[in-house]
RNA sequence: GGGGGAAUUCCCGAGUGGCCAAAGGGGACAGACUGUAAAUCUGCUGGCACCGCCUUCGGUGGUUCGAAUCCACCUUCCCCCA
């Protein structure tokens, strides 16, 4: 099976510019593609995941990928997908979160000499001249086309300012600026940056004369068609200092029924036969999946040893009813937070931060929510003894999924 | 540059002097049912020393016994005209 092929028996493919060309180049490892990664946070998360995924597949195959740090475009926030404005990010901000992504990064893919490049748009766009650079490219870019953008759409209601608009011709000026520098024919990104990648084709057209290619990678949405790698509004990082690679396994031992088999086949590096076989599965079996998707996509962010423990403390609290673990998120207390050799209930789920005021703890006890071990508690006033912190210490249960370890230091 | 409008608790959005910690919806969280799923039903959703007190309605001052609601100025955004 071709590279080509898998990418698209695995639903990776969304749009492509000229199906033949990208066809020929990716099979034939000819490819030198690139991927941009807009530094707003300090570390990457589930989100960039599949655009990690997707590098590393097609460097498998012989392709040189380029990593492109947005440290130039981040200065400005990509408008797509957004109904308000991004914040502003500082200028030292955005040169540490890409200090960030790149020892991410290299984790996952080889940059090795050859192999792969990683480099940052901060080095070119931010030199350039506002009257030159309107000379050399503003004169391509139909406004009037523009407008018409997808990306913009959205906006043009809320109010888009200038500086966002100008967002997608500094994407295309990298894809400009790369294609002669760097060898660089073919740009890969999420399905929401098609325009933005098709003005850099546009782009290369009217300057260069050459034929260069984009593609979109499927956006990873759940079965309700939100975006996946959020929970509650917080993203699931990549960083295990972020998402503990406990919580990041229980994300994707979470997903939706619906959602399982899409994931492993767009995530994980099984092979299609392998995944073809579980499309059958139904119900409850499809627990067994989950564990498969979450198990391996913890393996490959957080290495085989992190894995394995994530999925053995999982299976301990679930099947078990809740051994302690050492693996599950702990919260050493000190005698400064016991009173007359005691702890109140309330008082543990703030120190362990479960909750974000006791107002919240009180009213979850009282909805039966919270649980010492296996016993529900239902009085405020409950309190977990010093003798009883010891050892193993005490599993305190937020709902049915949130378990924390509490022991006296 | 001129004219008109808007800013409300996580989000959308009611509220135009006391009955407002602020309707309704969404989301989140929790309970029941389950398979650590979905759907459904229920509860809950500012803080605390919780039948009481405190801090919120873009910002700063003011009027008033009393303001999210009135006035002044400021900030930001939207719309129309240029």
């Amino acid at each position: 099976m071709t590279i080509f092929d898998e990418l698209k028996a695995r639903g990776l493919i969304a749009q492509m510019t000229n199906e033949e060309e990208i066809k020929e180049l990716i099979n034939n490892g000819k490819a030198t593609f690139y991927i941009g990664f807009d530094c707003t946070a300090d570390s990457l998360t589930a989100g960039h995941f599949m655009a990690l995924t997707l590098m590393k597949r097609l460097q498998m195959a012989g392709n040189k990928p380029i990593a492109l740090i947005g440290g130039g475009t981040t200065m400005i926030g990509d408008p797509s997908g957004r109904t308000d404005m991004r914040k502003m990010l500082t200028k030292e901000d955005i040169d540490h979160n890409a200090e960030c992504f790149k020892r991410q990064m290299e984790k996952f893919i080889d940059f090795g000499e050859g192999k792969a490049q990683m480099i940052n748009n901060a080095d070119w766009l931010l030199q350039l001249n506002y009257v030159d650079m309107l000379r050399e490219v503003g004169a391509c870019f139909s406004v009037n086309n523009m407008l018409r953008a997808e990306c913009y759409k959205q906006r043009m209601e809320k109010g888009l300012s200038f500086l966002e608009f100008n967002y997608m011709i500094m994407q295309s000026y990298d894809f400009y600026y790369l294609y002669p520098n760097d060898h660089c024919n073919l740009q890969f990104g999420g399905d929401d940056q098609w325009s933005n990648m098709l003005g850099g084709t546009e782009l290369i057209r009217r300057k260069l004369g050459k034929d260069a290619n984009a593609m979109t990678i499927t956006l990873l949405t759940d079965s309700q068609g939100k975006k996946m790698g959020k929970t509650a509004g917080n993203a699931v990082w990549l960083d295990p200092k972020k998402t503990s690679p406990y919580d990041f396994y229980q994300y994707w031992r979470n997903v939706a029924d619906a959602d399982v088999l899409k994931c492993i086949r767009m995530l994980t590096f099984l092979p299609i036969e392998q995944i073809d076989e579980m499309d059958s599965w139904e119900g409850s079996q499809l627990n067994t999946a989950k564990e498969i998707l979450a198990y391996e996509l913890t393996k490959l962010v957080h290495g085989e040893e992190e894995a394995e423990k994530a999925k053995d403390a999982a299976k301990a609290l679930f099947a078990g009813g809740g051994a302690a673990s050492a693996d599950m998120p702990t919260t050493e207390l000190t005698d400064a937070d016991l009173t007359d050799g005691a702890i109140n209930v309330i008082d543990m789920m703030m120190a362990g931060k479960l909750v974000a005021s006791k107002g919240e703890a009180r009213r979850l006890i009282q909805g039966g929510g919270v649980f010492v071990g296996d016993d529900k508690v239902t009085d405020f006033d409950k309190a977990v003894s010093a003798e009883q912190l010891t050892g193993d210490g005490v599993i305190l249960r937020k709902g049915k999924k949130t378990y924390h370890r509490f022991i006296k230091a």
